[in-house]
DNA sequence: GTGGTCTAGACCACA
DNA sequence: GTGGTCTAGACCACG
């Protein structure tokens, strides 16, 4: 039997994917304080416990920390910052690489094909 | 209010997908018989109506078709084969550039880190 | 056995065949709103699938577009008028020429009664 | 409301039209004894009372003649099979002109596109 | 058996 | 409201 359908990574792991992306996209700054459990529940349809695993997560992941009577917020550390982007760049190359291979290319042939499509898109741009 | 999770790409384009990326990886050679409309339901877990649109979708695009009585089977047709790869590769690269984009890296970025993992992993491979 | 009777054209067809002739003779306009999925349902006495499945071929063969929450429209492209005009005329020949030919008739015979036909309705119309 | 869809033309009908096709072509020859009521409706899917119909019909152009204890025949006259073949002609000429003058071609254009369609396919032939 | 069509009815996404 | 997707289940046509 193949595998079925409908996504299956945990709500609570997408949703902290989700935040670690805008920490690195600059939607959060370092020190931003994250939307309370409550408010991020309701923005993102789920139920607040899941939330709270999320925030749980990026804490054990040194991205956020919770101040009691506070909130959580975005770790302020350069450090974690510089690696969470590392982090979410390899993982992104990885799953590149690793689904170009299944295509049958070479890790030249990635390269090469990648340099050609930036090079159109550029030319496109330029028009 | 942010967007909701799993708001899925259509049961049958993701059936599609596969199929198309099982004739790339040549799991299915050209020729071959898909499986039947009812088997296909059944090993997927989905409406064999689901399926049937799916396979008029891989015969709208080219890739697959029909005979009726007999099944449906990946046409023998290597032009569509060279095609089908390209455009794989392609959706494959655009999505790529795209997150690598929304991780705030520019072109030339992109192309330095692809080239450094694959050193790494290459220098691992010969260790 | 010889045939059975009303072996019909797929409703889908028959129904996007009617829309298209609609548009040639100008009766639909380019950018003009077709009924909605339900209205045309209730019009045509069929199920609203149906409808749905014509309106996703005349999309499939550039004479429609889809906008989600708004309607259906005929694409507003000068180019598929003409082709489609190209189209449903070439059609009319062969079906004419066809049954002609299984009347009897050469190519040659074909033409002339055609002018004959249409010199006799010419002169009716004369008088 | 538009009209359904099912092709409406009674079925009598439809069976007489499919004789007198068989004999302008030479099918059924004049004088040949058409098929039983009986054998004619296991034939064709429908009811002996539809045949009789239908015979009757054909009587009554002036087509066929029964034969009482007999069966009934093509009738043996070259003035009807002439008239007849004419009448076939004229009734598809007279509808082919009304669908191309519904694509709001003139009488002109349509002799020249039948033209048109003629050459190529007898190009195509002597390939 | 195969794929093809059609219906009925549900729910979702967009706006 | 709109179109889009999915399911369930029926029936047909081809071979």
């Amino acid at each position: 039997m193949t595998e079925s359908f409908a996504s299956t990574r945990p709500i609570y792991l997408q949703l902290a994917d989700r935040i670690n992306r805008q920490i690195v996209r600059g939607d959060l700054k370092l020190g931003d304080k994250l939307p309370s459990v409550r408010e991020m529940a309701i923005e993102s349809n789920v139920n607040p416990n899941t939330v709270q695993r999320t925030y749980r997560e990026l804490e054990a992941m040194g991205v956020a920390e919770s101040r009691r009577g506070q909130g959580t917020f975005v770790r302020e550390d350069v450090h974690m910052f510089t690696e969470l982007k590392e982090n979410l760049k390899r993982e992104e190359i990885e799953e590149f690489v690793r689904v170009m291979h299944e295509l049958g290319l070479q890790d030249q042939e990635i390269q090469t094909s990648l340099a050609a499509f930036l090079n159109r898109t550029k030319e496109e741009n330029d028009d």
